[in-house]
DNA sequence: TCAAAAGTGTTCGATATACACCCATGC
DNA sequence: GCATGGGTGTATATCGAACACTTTTGA
């Protein structure tokens, strides 16, 4: 009976959305899984500890990796196929990064945003973080694509039911066609300007400021804010 | 380093909907973890075995329990706690029912849900299955409560996501009153029924029968049955 | 004829969609 | 003055919410 039952290591892996030049981006991490391998490019995410809730360990790879105390995370799916971890490949870097045999990992997927302007501060062990393009997305080990494809659809979801997360995404201060460029990138279809310009109205957390854009070539843009203490008043009523 | 990383069993809980009286139920199954305790009841659930995915781990456990091949299930939370395992009484079932000291144990939890009134044939180990009004729900092992809590709040979104699975909880033939006191359950509110006849209207995949209700003291209700093949093609428009 | 549940339509407000032109700015 | 992106309003369709009475049946 006893090796009936899995007996498992239990990581989480990250899937941490930004925006940046009218697309959403992940943030991968380096690591170094076989040098002949040209971007050695991964999800963050690592094994939980002992004593450690798995909400509690996405906190702190995230903290590692981009130095944010707590950030905004959902959890939203266990990815546990028998051979997720299977790949030769993969099985050498689990070797080297945490011990040998590990022949079966089961990982538990979050979803975070973070603005792509803030500067991160990786105390992690992995060599370096980059942002990339969701478009242009290399092969990722293990079952990363998938977990990918699934934080896509997840990601509306979740901005569904808190609309306030997509502010996340975007600087502190932004512009009209930002929010609009991000809506589309996160519905992925194209949203009319002029209805998209009333929907924003309608958002009494959206305010606009004084400021405006300058030193561009095209009639200067006004920035706005989303402010949190009107969103939550609102959305208690 | 081997001793700080997580290295532990995988359950999978599953919080199977029913529908009955009005009101939402939900299958407990019977165990013995201290005969000097009253019930003995807890969520259906069980380790996942090496090369299973939980997946397929939840869709054996629901087969064992009820003899349904193919349940429509849905992975909705792991729960990680690391005190989930650790009430004593707890860890004795444990200790008795799979192997001794198992002091941690993390779960992925499962929604799926069952017509009451389909024959269960139950071939797990467990000694007895039933339905169990949510109204009035014991208290259950582990975080057995909180799970149940949790599915109550997912099912409303799997059911926002594919209308179609509410007609799981239905027999086959139903009349409107009863689709409408399971809106009523599911959703926590009150329909009026006016609005609730027009929207079933317009839901061309409810079709009505010819056959009524018969001997009943006060004008017969007609049953309507939902079509799948209407309901596939509508969604793919 | 009474009790009990079935069944039926209209109005209103809010929200989403479709659609095209002028404005400000730097070069 | 032109290229570039910023910003604006109206009309229509759709959807959800509110609201009360008549019908059928068995006892």
């Amino acid at each position: 009976m006893g090796t009936k039952f899995i007996h498992t290591y239990v990581s989480v892996d990250c899937v941490v959305f930004g925006f940046d030049n009218d697309q959403l981006n992940i943030l991968l991490v380096q690591f170094d899984r076989d040098q002949k391998e040209d971007k050695n490019l991964k999800l963050p995410g690592g094994l939980i500890y002992n004593d450690e809730d798995v909400d509690d360990a996405a906190q702190r790879i995230l903290f590692e990796l981009t130095g944010i105390k707590r950030m905004n995370l959902h959890q939203f799916r266990c990815f546990a196929s028998p051979d997720r971890a299977r790949h030769p490949a993969d099985m050498k870097w689990l070797s080297k990064a945490y011990q040998p045999n590990i022949d079966r990992l089961i990982t538990v997927a979050y979803l975070s945003i973070c603005k792509v302007d803030r500067k991160l501060q990786n105390i992690s062990r992995f060599k370096s973080t980059q942002w990339c393009r969701l478009s242009d997305l290399p092969v990722l080990p293990f079952d990363h694509n998938r977990i990918v494809e699934a934080a896509r659809i997840e990601i509306k979801r979740w901005i569904d039911h808190d609309p306030a997360i997509i502010f996340d995404l975007l600087p502190g201060k932004f512009i009209i066609s930002q929010l609009h460029a991000l809506y589309e990138a996160v519905y992925n279809q194209s949203i009319d300007v002029r209805n998209f310009h009333k929907k924003v109205k309608s958002m009494e957390y959206v305010v606009p400021l004084e400021e405006k854009q300058v030193n561009v070539n095209h009639r200067a843009a006004r920035y706005y804010k989303f402010d949190k203490v009107i969103y939550k008043k609102r959305t208690r009523i």
